[in-house]
DNA sequence: AACTTCACCAACCGCCTCGTT
DNA sequence: CAACGAGGCGGTTGGTGAAGT
């Protein structure tokens, strides 16, 4: 049984015949050159085929990966930037596991990246709100606590770095508009306090604003729109695809739009997390 | 300093789709 | 139209380093 014998085979050449054997586990560096170098004369495709030309004792499947997840030359480095998450995040909503169809909307992002990103960042913050990561009351509540620290984040970024460019990642942050307070929402001066964002309108059709799939461009104009892309069918609260009057375990909490000032990794703070908690047994 | 726990992510696995024969 | 193989995709695993005790 394979189940049984994987835990020894681990990292153990795979017996193929009298000849040959496949290499599995990380990859060398002589390897990574090897397919490096074939990719960059004969190009991609055949994987199979190319895996024996090159020399390699891997699998066809194994070198599209790693050559898709890693070599590929513009393949980006480092943390995903707020705008990054923050498109992941409209996007599961509307696609779900979709990965691949997700990551073509992040240049130079990788669908394993993307996947890992949501089952460590994401899901860590569905179990402690305890509630699954693909309900719906997870995305109000993305949209309503993650969503606004996100934009808050490029904020803060962006007036502190002001045209520097972003350090993990090539894009240049904009600057903000300020802001005003929810008019429906008690709001406290000695706090500061963000709108929930606008859900970003994302149609069915494959072609997404500019301003979210080219982060290089993500003028100050096309995110104020972001923010406040009312659909313009829809009657004030509502809009296209998410409706706020649905929401009214989230719209209830008074204070919630508090940002935390160790705004790091963490995007909910606990205040959100035991709030949401409790509404929800609430409701329940 | 030693040990444990946690988070991240590269890599693998199995299933599915699609093109070819 | 069925069989087969290659490629693509999403789910899962396990190694490794960081953080915590």
């Amino acid at each position: 049984m394979e189940t049984a014998m994987a835990p020894i085979m681990k990292n153990m050449p795979i017996p193929m015949g009298e000849d040959s054997e496949l290499r599995r586990g990380p990859w060398t560096l002589e390897e990574d050159t090897l397919l490096t170098h074939y990719i960059a004369r004969h190009g991609e495709g055949r994987w199979n085929m190319l895996a024996k030309c090159a020399g390699l004792k891997r699998t066809g499947k194994s070198c599209r990966l790693r050559w898709l997840n890693y070599l590929k030359p513009d393949i980006k480095r480092g943390n995903l930037t707020p705008q990054e998450q923050l498109l992941i995040l409209e996007l599961h909503s509307k696609w779900g596991n979709r990965w691949s169809k997700i990551a073509q909307h992040l240049p130079g992002r990788t669908d394993n990246e993307i996947k890992n990103y949501w089952r460590t960042r994401v899901q860590k913050q569905a179990r402690l709100l305890n509630i699954e990561s693909s309900s719906k009351r997870f995305l109000d509540a993305a949209r309503c606590f993650w969503m606004p620290r996100l934009l808050q984040k490029l904020e803060q970024t962006s007036s502190t770095q002001s045209s520097v460019p972003c350090q993990l990642s090539d894009c240049t942050l904009p600057s903000l508009p300020t802001i005003p307070p929810p008019a429906n929402k008690t709001t406290d001066t000695t706090q500061q306090s963000i709108n929930p964002p606008d859900f970003i309108n994302i149609s069915d059709q494959t072609e997404l604003p500019q301003h979210l799939t080219s982060p290089n461009v993500y003028s100050n104009q096309t995110l104020e729109q972001s923010y406040y892309n009312m659909d313009s069918t829809s009657t004030g609260n509502e809009m296209e695809g998410f409706s706020f009057a649905s929401m009214s375990a989230v719209d209830s909490i008074e204070g919630s739009w508090i940002m935390s000032n160790e705004m790091t990794e963490n995007l909910w703070n606990m205040d959100d997390i035991w709030q949401f908690r409790d509404l929800g047994e609430m409701d329940n």
